[in-house]
DNA sequence: CAATTTATCTGACTAAAGTCAGAGATCATG
DNA sequence: CATGATCTCTGACTTTAGTCAGATAAATTG
């Protein structure tokens, strides 16, 4: 078989997003602006207002960001203020011309990005491949949130992993057939919803439901597929746990279907034992539980 | 359906491979050489020779290209020579020591590369996905060079078409019960083997399977799946065409299977008409021609 | 409340990158 | 063969980034 050595696909990656990614730091997007004085400036605008936080967020030494922090003040664009219990500290907000400068920023930065997409004839092949790579770069800074599951994040995961189901299970699958769990099953006090995010982007969740009681459902385990193998699924389990234990939930159970043997066998190594079926729902093929020891 | 901002998405990759690549630039790779010099040492690695040339290539200017050349000739990395022809110009070759000195770089950079690699549990995946956004980013310079078809590019082209044949045909493929045309029959003067490369990865082919007459059969168009949409199989048939006339063959034919759709469609949109079967091979449903006109 | 720690800033540096106007040698061309 | 173009180099700059040792003020701690 004759195969490419992985190392130099991998170099040529790096090659192509240098160059791609070098062209915009160097002019930086070609406002007259040096790239460290812009880069602070995005920092502020992404809403960090710390300069003890936006220090450590770009990695700079205390006295150059002294000065880069002066010379936006000069020009207008930030002001600084006192911290209201800390006096040592300062905080950093954008000035009116500081948010109009930072929109121009982001106009230049979203027009790039949509030149680039849409001059590719696949965009959503495209972008599935960035989430990939981006996700397997920062897999370290996967971090994970309770959210409502009604939010845009919840609801993006959710629709996905209904998606997949669908795809996946030779029935096929409607949400509406199946024991679709109500939104306040998944919220505190009665359950938790959680959300794993990478760099903004939702990448996996997992659902508690609970009935007030001492036994709750673990529900809608997905991860994306950007962020497959990286061992977050048994992060979102954990998770979950924790958030039962929080809530004085003792058991655990849930159902799974024969076409996602990678969620049987998570369960079947984490702890949790086949039990007989507990519910009428049409799709599950398997049933398990797990009690929890705090 | 709730859907993430393909922008957001593009804008989360390249903050993700900022930091990967920024990393790499800035200590660059820790040789305690700044990233100039050794930007400009690894130029005259890849085999760049003309002054000039690798200015461009790094868009320095000429002071500064100089003054760091002058570095590293001082360090005894690189020698000066003059140019046979036109001695304005200089030759920058690497000394014993220069070589030694890049092939650390490229131990460090392969390093790295493995390192990346071999950390994530699905190193296949994200090396596809590499392929496929640097593929992008590079589409503009895929370039097309006629090969021998037992070439190591070729090779790689060759299997990856074959195992996607076994992949798509429902009777499976094996390449030994079709016409597998004799290596000589696609090499001038016969025919031709074009392969497209994409910054050194093969990225697509095709195979001209002459005679000696006036009838020459196109073979093997593969792209490869990186490298889909792009419109690089109608170049590479763009470069049999020139191929087949370059060498006075006046007519086409090809056949294909009712599993290639894409193929089929292009056939019929760039100038080729359907004809009877023309061979007994056993994979084939359709067959054209097309006569060329010099 | 004194001693220590923390957060930010200033001054005085250095290193690296980049710019620009010529100088000097060589080539191409009418 | 004179003239203008080309290629590389040098000198004299500027800008950007980064380092480091205090200075200052405020918070924390015993």
């Amino acid at each position: 078989m004759t195969t490419i050595d992985p190392v130099a696909r991998f170099r040529r990656f790096s090659r192509a997003v240098t160059m791609e990614v070098g062209a915009l730091d160097t002019s930086f997007l070609g406002r007259g602006r040096p790239l460290g004085a812009a880069r602070l400036l995005n920092a502020v605008g992404q809403g960090r207002s710390d300069v003890s936080d936006i220090r450590d967020y770009l990695g700079l030494d205390s006295g150059l960001a002294s000065r880069l922090l002066r010379g936006l003040e000069e020009d207008g664009l930030v002001v600084t203020l006192r911290h209201s219990r800390d006096a040592r500290r300062r905080i950093i907000e954008l000035t009116e011309a500081g948010r109009r400068e930072f929109a121009a920023y982001e106009r230049l930065s979203n027009q790039r990005a949509e030149r680039f997409l849409g001059s590719h004839p696949n965009p959503d092949a495209l972008l599935e491949a960035m989430d990939l790579v981006a996700s397997a770069i920062g897999r370290d800074n996967i971090s994970l949130a309770e959210t409502n599951p009604e939010s845009t994040d919840a609801r993006y995961c959710l629709e996905a992993y209904y998606a997949e189901l669908a795809r996946r299970f030779e029935e096929g699958f409607e949400v509406a057939r199946s024991r679709d769990p109500e939104a306040s099953d998944m919220v505190r006090p009665r359950g938790a919803f959680i959300v794993a995010e990478s760099d903004g982007l939702p990448v996996g969740c997992v659902g508690l439901k609970g009935s007030g009681g001492q036994i709750a459902e673990v529900k809608r385990l997905w991860v994306a597929p950007c962020a497959r193998g990286l061992g977050l699924a048994r992060h979102l389990m954990a998770a979950a746990e924790d958030a039962a234990l929080s809530l004085s939930i003792t058991t655990l159970r849930l159902d799974t279907n024969k076409a996602l043997p990678e969620a049987i066998h998570l369960y079947r190594n984490t702890g949790w034992t086949e039990i007989d079926r507990f519910n009428d729902d049409p799709y599950p093929d398997f049933f398990f539980e797990k009690r929890l020891t705090p």
